[in-house]
RNA sequence: CGGGGAGUAGCGCAGGCCGGUAGCGCAUCUGGUUUGGGACCAGGGGGUCGCAGGUUCGAAUCCUGUCUCCCCGACCA
């Protein structure tokens, strides 16, 4: 055996970037802090996107598409919007190249410099707003529910494969309502549809809840989140929904006149999920023999493996058996590869497939032919039955679920028992050292506070859980009083 | 952007201190034997040593610059 993996206790992050590469997912591309997303990464991708457009469009959402660059302008009409985005932001300043004169290859123009220069959308609110002011002028414009599927740059010190890099591949739905409540209610909702969508196709359970201001989307007057913990115990914020007040109608002068045909401002949502979730789902289900992905958004479900003699007769009853296997698996949708290239033997194929991470592998050979079976294997737990062929499609249709089923509640389980309480400073410590993981604890409201238990412990407030329950306490650091315990945690 | 490490065949690495024209394992190609957990035998192909300068009769090796990647920090989805 021996699949070169680097494994989870040796280094955590390596034995991550060895299973994006060696699994076949993305690699680095010749420019800094972007990726190529390879085929079997981008179907994972294409799976994810289109359970979550079904879900958007059920909800009542358009697609729409908006362009790449931004007017710089545009990017600073909102004070805080461009605060948060400033330091990160690509900067288009020429539109054409020419020869260099003295023989360089080819070089900016210094003729061709843009009058206003524009820059590479890192989120669109601002063109969307300044599109949005010609599409509303009465109440009866709105809503308007809009998605869109894009990319965005912004440019970061630090990159790594899908968690952080310079450019990512996301959606972005933008929203207009008459009033607040309506607005809130498509944060609420939207954040419903990130947990709905990452509990039950990604297998991973989320904690959803609000940001404290400091950790708020730049422009938000609420920013609510999912976060998901990874098997190191960090916490990875998964989706996030912003309910946008009226600051970049007010911004960009977005009015409508309501039904007693007075002006208001319009009522703004944004809500976004990237690729960076794959990172999450790499990082949350995996183990050290590769990939292990939830059968729902798997790029291939099922791979079928020979196990041919030398006996041509025997193995052309292989061939017709797998066949007839593939015919009823496709009938009921479930993807499936019939992988007989004769140049490499099946233990090399049972370790590949295992470090993609496809959930059933299905080994069928000679004896098992005589015996009416076949080898049955999941990836999840790496273990292996024999399966009676009559009936066998059933079998694994029912597998897959219970694969998806069984990921997400060990996923829990995980989870469940590394989330802990820490009622004074020391404890709060002690756990992040020795056992990492989701803390609960009291915080007396301030970003003060919040600040320096950053600075301190180096873990920061996820979030401050939905339906939390209230709960007298003293605040970790200070002492003060506080009616909550909010989720700590160290993060990606 | 600061600190540390690294770039030599598709992948993983040795060689470098002490300069003399590049090697190992895997992969690949051909032929054959094989096929129930990363097969074996025989033969073959493949590298401007990240890039650009410099020193030298001669540079993978020494010097300078530069690019990229990885790890740790600061910043972020």
């Amino acid at each position: 055996m021996g699949n070169n993996l680097t494994s989870r206790q040796q280094d955590y992050a390596q034995w991550y970037n060895d299973l994006i590469l060696k699994g076949g997912l993305a690699e680095h591309s010749d420019v800094r802090g972007c990726m190529v997303i390879k085929p079997y990464g981008y179907g994972l991708w294409e799976n994810m996107r289109d359970v979550l457009d079904k879900m958007f469009k059920d909800t009542g959402h358009q697609n729409a598409y908006f362009p790449l660059f931004i007017p710089k302008s545009y990017l600073s009409k909102e004070a805080s919007h461009v605060e948060g985005f400033a330091k990160e932001c690509a900067v288009v300043t020429h539109y054409r190249l020419k020869n260099d004169p003295n023989g360089g290859g080819v070089i900016v123009d210094p003729e061709a410099k843009l009058e206003e220069e524009l820059i590479v959308r890192p989120t669109s609110e601002t063109i969307i707003w300044s599109t949005y002011k010609g599409w509303v002028q009465s109440y009866r414009d709105l809503p308007i529910l809009v998605n869109q599927w894009a990319n965005v740059v912004r440019w970061e010190m630090r990159t790594r494969l899908f968690l952080r890099t310079a450019e990512f591949l996301w959606q972005e739905g933008h929203t207009a309502h008459a009033t607040k409540e309506e607005a809130v209610a498509e944060t609420v909702q939207m954040l419903d549809v990130y947990a709905k969508f990452v509990e039950e196709y990604m297998a991973l359970p989320v904690i959803k809840g609000v940001k404290t201001a400091s950790e708020r989307f730049a422009g938000a007057e609420d920013t609510y989140c999912i976060e998901a913990m990874m098997q190191d115990g960090k916490a990875l914020q998964a989706g996030t929904s912003h309910f946008l007040g009226q600051n970049f109608a007010k911004a960009f002068d977005v009015k409508f006149a309501d039904k007693d045909n007075k002006m208001e401002y319009v009522w703004a949502t944004s809500w976004g999920m990237s690729t960076r979730l794959i990172g999450a789902l790499v990082m949350a289900h995996s183990d050290d023999e590769g990939l292990v992905l939830p059968p729902r958004i798997a790029p291939l479900q099922v791979v079928i493996v020979p196990i041919y003699g030398k006996d041509a007769e025997a193995r052309q009853k292989i061939d017709d058996k797998a066949a007839e296997i593939i015919k009823e698996l496709k009938l009921k949708g479930i993807s499936v590869k019939y992988d007989n290239d004769d140049t490499t033997r099946p233990g090399w194929k049972f370790a590949e497939y295992e470090l993609r991470g496809v959930p059933v592998r299905v080994a069928l050979g000679a004896r098992d032919l005589e015996n009416n079976v076949a080898e049955v294997a999941r990836r999840d737990e790496k273990t292996k039955e024999s399966v009676s062929l009559d009936g066998i499609a059933n079998h694994i249709e029912n597998l897959l679920e219970d694969i998806q089923s069984n990921l997400y509640h060990r996923a829990v389980t995980f989870r469940t028992n590394n989330i802990r309480k820490a009622d004074n400073w020391d404890e709060f410590v002690k756990i992040l050292d020795e056992n990492s993981g989701f803390i609960l604890a009291h915080w007396d409201g301030t970003a003060e506070t919040e600040e320096k238990i950053k600075e301190l412990a180096k873990a920061t407030i996820r979030c401050i859980p939905l339906d939390n329950p209230m709960e007298d306490g003293a605040c970790i650091l200070t002492g003060k009083p506080s009616t909550q315990r909010v989720l700590f945690a160290r993060a990606y």
